[in-house]
DNA sequence: GGCACTCTATGAACAGCGTTCAAAATTGAT
DNA sequence: ATCAATTTTGAACGCTGTTCATAGAGTGCC
């Protein structure tokens, strides 16, 4: 009876998805967890190598999801017929904003997670769900005329979503809460913009003779 | 004899930062920095309230530094009578990336504890230099002329940033290392490229109808 | 049932962490 | 030299992730 390996091993994932996102990366705890798990810690680490491990599995799940999410709004768009590109990027970025929105202890946990990751292993799991992010962007690009060939529409989609996260992110940082939402979305809108203007007369191909270093 | 107050809190900040940048926040241990600097943990103590002051300090001479290396980019364009905006943003995302590349440990660093202190603290010193960053960009910006009044002009100084950011904080998660700083680079000529044809031609004002629900 | 064997669950135990604080050492004034 | 004030100290506390000998639960076989 009781519950299965893998039954247990979701009830710990949703448990730890819990915790991370009421106290960050500081509140997933192995005792915490068996305790709400109704397990021992030992049974925690028959099921997961280590809390690294727990913390990974939720973050490929919330990655998961996010890609749903973002498709899922693409569709939506499909089937209202709506085919302008900045219209769609737009609402790319809004599923993206509301994803974040909705894990505010979580998702942070994901990046600096992500950024420990990086700087260890090489490239896995976690970067194949984030090239799938950015094939949607350029899936969306390819709709747009703007003249790109393969590489350059990639690296198009790569640099918008990228300038998108990093105002999210760098949005949360800022000043007052209530401001927050309306700027992120301000930014957004500018960003977005100014992108497509700037992709639809030729800047992605303005190239100043400046490297760095 | 010995060290006055203030010079061994500058000698323990040195040493956080090292610590900081070899192994990032996790290898900022009151142990070890007290072991380097020849006092006890007690006296690390004595000197700051706890680690994350310790943390908070190194992380406000770092972006110091930041914003003073951009005054100075600036600066030498400025002597060299180089008045091209595009040509002096790509010198700022320049110094913002030789800048993080300096500093591989602490930097991610910064942004973990940035966040952290967000959510629970209101604006403080952190944000006044964050706010000096900007105001670089805004400047640049002005020189430009893309009839931005000045609360546009600041939105889209942020939005330029906060996009750099994002392109040089993701670039860092992506795939192999040699050709990450590639990457960036592109993605940051293609940005900032777009960005200001978008400006010129009133990309800016280009709004759609969509709003984050 | 009885037995042997495998597999899982357990939680006390260990090493390490940030932090505290009574006691010791040092300093400074008289 | 004496005493008060200040600073330094490091053992000790409570917490953490993680391990592993032990106890227990299941399974097949006679």
């Amino acid at each position: 009876m009781a519950l299965d390996k893998e039954e247990m091993s979701e009830k710990v994932l949703a448990i730890a998805e819990a915790l991370l996102n009421e106290g960050g990366a500081e509140n997933l705890k192995a005792r915490t967890i068996a305790e709400q798990a109704g397990i021992s810690v030992g049974s925690v680490y028959n099921l997961f190598a280590d809390l690294d491990e727990v913390h990974r599995a939720v973050n490929i799940r919330l990655l998961d999801r996010l890609g749903a999410t973002g498709l899922a709004a693409m569709a939506d768009l499909e089937r209202q017929g709506v085919t302008d590109v900045q219209h769609r990027i737009l609402a790319m970025a809004a599923a993206y904003v509301r994803f974040v929105e909705a894990h505010p202890g979580s998702w942070p946990a994901v990046l600096a997670f992500n950024r420990r990751r990086a700087t260890r292993l090489g490239p896995d799991a976690y970067d194949a769900l984030l090239d799938a992010l950015f094939d949607i962007v350029a899936g969306v690009l390819k709709a747009g005329d703007f003249g790109l060939d393969d590489d350059r529409r990639a690296l198009a989609a790569r640099t918008l979503w990228s300038s998108v996260h990093g105002i999210v992110t760098s949005g949360y940082v800022a000043n007052s809460n209530s401001r927050q939402a309306d700027e992120i979305w301000h930014q957004i809108e500018l960003l977005v913009g100014v992108f497509v203007k700037g992709l639809e007369h030729g800047g992605a191909f303005a190239h100043a003779e400046t490297k760095p270093e």
